[in-house]
RNA sequence: GGGGCACUAGCUCAACGGAUAGAGUACCAGACUUCGAAUCUGUCGGUUCCGGGUUCGAAUCCCGGGUGCCUCGCCA
């Protein structure tokens, strides 16, 4: 496919000696009015360098350009060259390239095989995998996706959280109040509950908090007993959380949480010592990180336990020596901001020249309407519901619509389409941004929806049937672009070709929300493509040729939608 | 108090330093005997939090202020 910039800067830099062709490049426009041009070139900045004016500059530039076939028309408008692509030819190569490509079109040999390593989700064991854990757990697992498309070679770790002082509370609570069949039968719950009355019972015998440190240390120390308990609560944990990873369709390739590095950390606390890092402070160990303008970094307890930096320390060392990533992802809130840039100044200060190669990618806070969720207050949302709640209105949707289909076809496509509106819900704004967990919003299955983009890709599977596999396999053979001739076809067409650099962006900015307004994009064009132009004519060739359109579209929007983890219906 | 992030249409959000700041939603008005109406078309809707500065050009960059959220050694 011609790479319709990389043409124009190649012409502009004989033009414009003074400048070099990257910088023209990044010169380069796409107006937001298409009456504009596809693209487009300011000459203001070039006023300077070239000592003339800017329209001026402008004129020789069109004249320049018009001489090339890629471009059917070139107009200059004051100090702007608008630039207007050939169609015909334009629309020929994009539909070709999705058609043959298929499910590989947009795929990129960036990563090489590279080893990425993709952290989320992490929730914290014996603890309800609340709404807010959506977060890192959709995210994350896109941009586990989108990395693996980019060619990369991806291991996703769920780092949980099933280590701590919490841990020390939950025993205590549980040898207090606890029953094991209750347990057994609704184990977060319970467990929470244990939590909850932990924090209510300390207020009146400040003692337990001794208690749960003390019984934490055991822990630490691998006391028959504490391990059992520690282990039992953690397997029933990760039970009720693999119920929400099935839905979401979400794996793993190491469940590697805290618990993994406890014994990995001493070495740790010894390098920094030995490095003259680590200091001692009311009993404590700690870095000072004053010059580099942050607070310093708690290593060790004055009763000697770690803390969550010191394995975060050793997991960072862990992942270097076992996996050699080239990237060491972190999708983790926003809220722990101050913790990662402490720790990643830690590495560089250890000396570990690789620490550059560890990213943050944080994420905004969902709260409640009613405030912030808290868990010790037992004020949350599961995420379980939320799930199941979508794909509830779901099935009410499908059966009001389609009462003939058969049950079990209903379930599966209530599945893919409620919980596809939660995640596309989820990965539609910037992910920094906060916001207010709504049931309206999630429910919304109109307009820029997940349940939107998946009805467009469904009417174009429906489209395709209807045109039979003979007209199918006659448009993957070949057609004349002759026939393509709407603006929105256009439009379509140009979103199509845009794709493959939209998800190299996505990936380099760690935001899977440029995917999912793509998509949105690419369905709103497709579908205004299906209102102009009747797709089923008469006419052999014109049917073909708006069939393969037709294949491209859908062939674009499932391989996108897949990036964002969802299931694609052919039906709905 | 120190540090960080956010602020754009009634609401939810877009906009590589570029041309008249755009979508969805809500409201109103239209389009199903025709390829799927979870769709499409149109109307309405703006002091881009405020004030300076840089620039040919600022929602975007810099400085100051405001509001909200996060965070600042023994949780993670």
């Amino acid at each position: 496919m011609i790479n319709y910039e990389e043409k124009i800067a190649e012409i502009l830099a004989q033009q414009i000696p003074d400048l070099e062709k990257a910088e023209i490049l990044g010169m380069i426009e796409k107006p937001q009015d298409s009456r504009m041009g596809d693209y487009a070139f300011p000459c203001f900045r070039l006023a300077k360098v070239m000592k003339k004016a800017p329209p001026l500059i402008a004129g020789g530039i069109t004249e320049a350009i018009e001489s090339n076939t890629l471009f059917e028309k070139v107009e200059q408008v004051n100090a702007y060259v608008n630039m207007f692509v050939s169609r015909d030819e334009f629309v020929k190569n994009v539909i070709e390239e999705v058609v043959s490509g298929g499910e590989d079109y947009g795929k990129s040999g960036q990563g090489e095989g590279k080893p990425v390593i993709v952290e989320y989700s992490s929730p914290n064991i014996a603890k309800p995998f609340h709404i807010g854990h959506i977060r890192s757990t959709v995210i994350g697992a896109s941009i586990a996706h989108i990395y693996e498309f980019l060619g990369y070679d991806v291991t996703r770790i769920n780092h949980l959280g099933d280590y701590g002082t919490q841990f020390g509370k939950m025993i205590v609570a549980y040898r207090h109040w606890g029953n094991k069949q209750d347990v057994i039968d609704e184990p977060i719950r319970t467990l929470l509950s244990y939590y909850t009355r932990f924090h209510i019972e300390v207020e009146n015998d400040p003692s337990l908090e001794d208690e749960a440190r003390a019984t934490f240390a055991r822990l630490e120390a691998g006391e028959t007993e504490e391990m059992e308990l520690w282990q039992w609560f953690r397997d029933e944990s990760l039970r009720e959380f693999s119920r929400v990873y099935d839905m979401l369709g979400i794996t793993y390739d190491s469940y590697a949480g805290e618990s993994f590095y406890s014994d990995k950390m001493p070495r740790f606390v010894k390098e920094l010592s030995e490095k003259g890092l680590m200091e001692e402070d009311q009993g404590a160990q700690i870095v000072r990180l004053e010059e580099y303008g942050m607070s310093p970094a708690l290593i060790t307890k004055s009763d000697g336990s770690t803390l969550y930096i010191t394995r975060d320390i050793a997991a960072a060392v862990y992942r270097k020596e076992t996996y050699d990533f080239y990237k060491n992802i972190y999708v983790v809130a926003s809220q722990q901001n101050l913790h990662f840039q402490q720790w990643i100044k830690i590495l560089e200060l250890m000396g570990y020249e690789w620490a550059q190669d560890c990213v943050h990618v944080p994420f905004g806070l969902v709260s409640l309407e009613d405030g912030t969720m808290s868990t010790r207050e037992g004020r949350v949302v599961f995420l379980e519901e939320v799930l199941k709640g979508a794909v509830d209105k779901t099935r009410e949707i499908i059966r009001e619509k389609n009462p003939d289909a058969d049950d079990e076809t209903v379930e599966e496509i209530a599945r893919a389409v409620g919980i596809g509106a939660v995640v596309f819900n989820e990965l539609s704004n910037y992910r920094i941004k906060d916001y207010v967990f709504s049931w309206s919003n999630v429910l919304n299955f109109e307009g820029e929806t997940g349940p939107y983009v998946q009805y467009t890709h469904a009417r174009a599977c429906s489209i395709l049937r209807n045109a039979g596999e003979d007209t199918v396999t006659a448009a993957s053979r070949g057609f004349d672009p002759g026939y393509i001739t709407s603006d929105s076809a256009y439009d379509l067409a140009k979103l199509l070709y845009e794709f493959p650099a939209v998800i190299e962006d996505a990936g380099a900015k760690y935001e899977p929300s440029v995917v999912t307004r793509h998509i949105v994009d690419i369905a709103q064009s497709f579908n205004r493509f299906y209102h102009d132009e009747h797709i089923l004519v008469e006419d052999e060739d014109e049917r073909v040729a708006k069939i393969a359109m037709v294949i491209a579209a859908k062939t674009v929007i499932k391989t996108g939608l897949g990036l964002l983890g969802m299931k694609v219906p052919e039906r709905m």
